[in-house]
Parts: structure tokens; C-alpha cells; sequence
DNA sequence: CGATAACGCAACCAGGAGTTGCAATGGAGT
DNA sequence: ACTCCATTGCAACTCCTGGTTGCGTTATCG
């Protein structure tokens, strides 16, 4: 301490360390989630993953649960895109097979299951789990609306609940039944919306 | 050992008063997995709520997930009754709307919140999450399979198809939205479930 | 009414979460 | 290349809570 003396203005805050670390933390923290889930999930675990010390991940998240909302937060940055082909056969195709493409991933599995387990408690993880069907919905009515516009379903059809009732089947057969999840799943949920939009039962309350 | 002696054959082995606690126990288990969660479940919580010492827990499980399993058997047995109106609207409006009924209580919700938490770890648990739903559909197959019978229905109809498209929008408006499930809901997830199977999307793979 | 089994209680054990102080390391700027 | 200082590693330590054990007490059944 004493002086700082007058030169020097701020030294090398060497930033660049903690980055490197951080990214194998979070990565460790999913893959425990993934194999251990939230209950099990123990800071000593994902330190020993990541290749680090439990007190480095004590020092840079004042709560395990910050660090899961952390991990999460990422892969919830990775949205999917929203198609545009023209027809809304092939735009509700493409949507629903990139839904389950990374919902079945280990990753995104992890998410899943996290944001389905008792992690819910969280008040954080409940706000982000609300943002991200709110999030994605919102972002891909256009598909629907652009369908209304171009007269292949009816006017009053309500893209939220059209949208529902195309993931409504995935997510049923992905959270609670064992069945395989793969493309004629999409495909069979595609029809089924379809069909129903074209009966005009998904119109708005 | 020795002599059991000739008289007194086996005397009173008070077998009457683990009833009443048991019953206590497990329905302080359902109500504390309501509020706090399977991760934060304490037997000691219970114990104190069902107002019994939790040695006495201990003693008559041997580990506190056979007491959640235990618990939330119960709830498994109560089944739902399947109608039989004469017409499928009617039917399956009468399902839905009973499933809805059942798990909007609050000890619907326990079940359904317990066995997406990481209980699903517990294999008994997992086991019981399968059964419970294949038990169900074979329970409600007939409804489907009466509806082809008297032509409501196209014949190729896959009665768990044309279930899993019913019950896909309940769950998924449960346990993802936030949004209230009441009958609207029932009657429209009965509709577009209907409309769906008339226009032959719920055949078979 | 008395014996026996189940319950209540209190003290105890174990293990893991989270903390703290100090030594080692590596990155940033000069 | 060199030096400084933030950041990480490390080890020991505390504390809390899940789970156990032995014994006194109570209630149920014959």
C-alpha cells in the first residue's frame, strides 16, 4: 500500500484469465446437470469437472444458483430460427423438426429437465422459463400470420394457440412419455395443427 | 427361544395405531412436496407437520424417497372413470374436463410437480410415470376405439395417438404456461383433437 | 388390567456446503 | 524481458443438517 505512486494509472487488470475459466465452469455446470440434475448438483462436482477449485466458483457466484441460472442463460440465447419458405407446410416442417433437433440434444435436454425440476423455485429460472415460451412463440407467429395472409388457414386462426397445439405433442412426448422423438413426430404435429386450424377450432377465446 | 410358553399364544401386538400416523405422514408428505418442493424436502418438515417425531419416519421407511413413493402412490391409485355417453364429443369432453379436475388440486399438482422433479431419478418414481400414463390411455382406449366402432370416427384411428393429441395441450398449458386450464380449454383440446382424427392425421405409424 | 410393541425424546455421528488466509501463477503493460 | 497485481489453487476450518441409536413413555389388544 503506501503510495501508488503518481505514474502508473491502473495497472493490468488481467481480465483476460477469468474468461477461459468461466466457460469451462458453465460448460461442467450443463453437463452436470445433464447426469446429476439440479437436486444432486454440488459445487465441488462441477469444479472437479471444469478442471478448477471449488473456491474460484464460490468467488465468482455469490449462490450455486446463480451459477445454473449462468449456464442456463446461454443456451437459452440460442434461439431458432424462424423459416420462411412461402408455404406454411414447409415453414411449420422446418420449425418443428429444429424444435426437437435441439431439445434432444444433451444440452438441451439439460435445460429442460432443469427448468422441469425443482430449480423452478427460483424466481429466476421461473421468469426464464415463462420468457422462453413467450419469447419463442412471439417470434415465430409470423409463420401462422403469414399463412392467414397468403389464405392458407383460416382468418380468425390465433397463432398462440396454434402454436400450442403444434409443440403441445412434442414436449408431451419428450417430458413424460419414453417414445422416440424424430422428424414423424414433427411431421404428425405439423399435420395435426394443421388440421385442426383448417376446422377453425384454433381460433383466439 | 425357549419356550413361547404353552398360554399366552402371541399377545397384543398393538397393531391399530400405525394407521392413523401413517395416513398423517403421508399426507404431510403430499402437502410439504406442494410447497416446498422434493428437493426441499426435510422429514423433519413432515414430522412436524404431520406432528410425529421423525424418528418415527425413519423407522417406518426405510429412506425418505420410499416415503415420496409411498405418498404419491397413493394418488396413483385414484383413477379416473371412463364414460361411456354414446357419443365421442361427449366422452371426451367429460375427460378432459375430469383430468383437468384432478390435477388442479393440489394434490394433482404435488403428483404431477413430484414426478417431474429430480425424483424422476428415483427408478420407482420413473417406473411409475410410465405406468401411469400407458395405464391410463389402455384405460381410455375404448372411448376411441367405441367412436370408430359407430363410424364417428375414420377407422384407421390410433386410440394413442388420438389420446397423447388430447391430453398434449392440458399438460403442456400445466406445466409450461402459465395460463389458467379450466374447461375451455378441455373443450377446445377435445375439438381440435376431433377435427384432427376426421381429417385422418391420427392413424398409426 | 397388564404385557408388548410402537412412539417420543435427546444426544450423538457423519458429511458436505460454504468460508478464510496465504502461497503460487500468469497476463498486461512498460 | 520484466515487474506488478489480480486471480486461482490449496488446505484447514466451521457449521449446519440429514440420519442413527438407546432408552423412557404411552397406548392398544387380549
Amino acid at each position: 500500500m503506501e503510495s501508488v505512486t503518481s505514474s502508473t494509472a491502473h495497472r493490468g487488470p488481467a481480465v483476460g484469465r477469468g474468461a477461459k475459466m468461466r466457460a469451462a465452469v458453465l460448460a461442467a455446470t450443463v453437463a452436470e446437470l445433464t447426469e446429476t440434475g439440479y437436486a444432486a448438483l454440488t459445487v465441488e462436482g462441477v469444479a472437479q469437472r471444469a478442471g478448477v477449485h471449488k473456491t474460484t466458483i464460490y468467488r465468482n457466484w455469490k449462490t450455486p444458483d446463480a451459477l445454473v441460472i449462468d449456464a442456463l442463460t446461454g443456451h437459452f440465447a440460442t434461439d431458432i430460427p424462424i423459416p420462411d419458405t412461402g408455404a406454411v407446410d414447409d415453414d411449420l416442417r422446418v420449425l418443428a423438426r429444429s424444435l426437437i433437433a435441439t431439445m434432444t440434444t444433451p444440452a438441451g435436454r439439460a435445460l429442460l429437465t432443469t427448468v422441469l425440476s425443482d430449480a423452478v423455485r427460483l424466481p429466476a429460472l421461473a421468469a426464464m422459463k415463462s420468457a422462453l415460451f413467450e419469447d419463442r412463440f412471439r417470434r415465430a407467429a409470423p409463420v401462422v400470420t403469414r399463412a392467414v395472409a397468403r389464405g392458407e388457414l383460416p382468418a380468425a386462426t390465433d397463432p398462440a394457440e396454434f402454436l400450442t397445439t403444434l409443440a403441445a405433442p412434442i414436449y408431451f412426448r419428450l417430458v413424460f412419455t419414453a417414445e422416440p422423438v424424430d422428424e414423424a413426430t414433427a411431421d404428425r404435429a405439423v399435420a395435426v395443427a394443421l388440421a385442426a386450424a383448417r376446422a377453425g377450432t384454433l381460433t383466439a377465446l
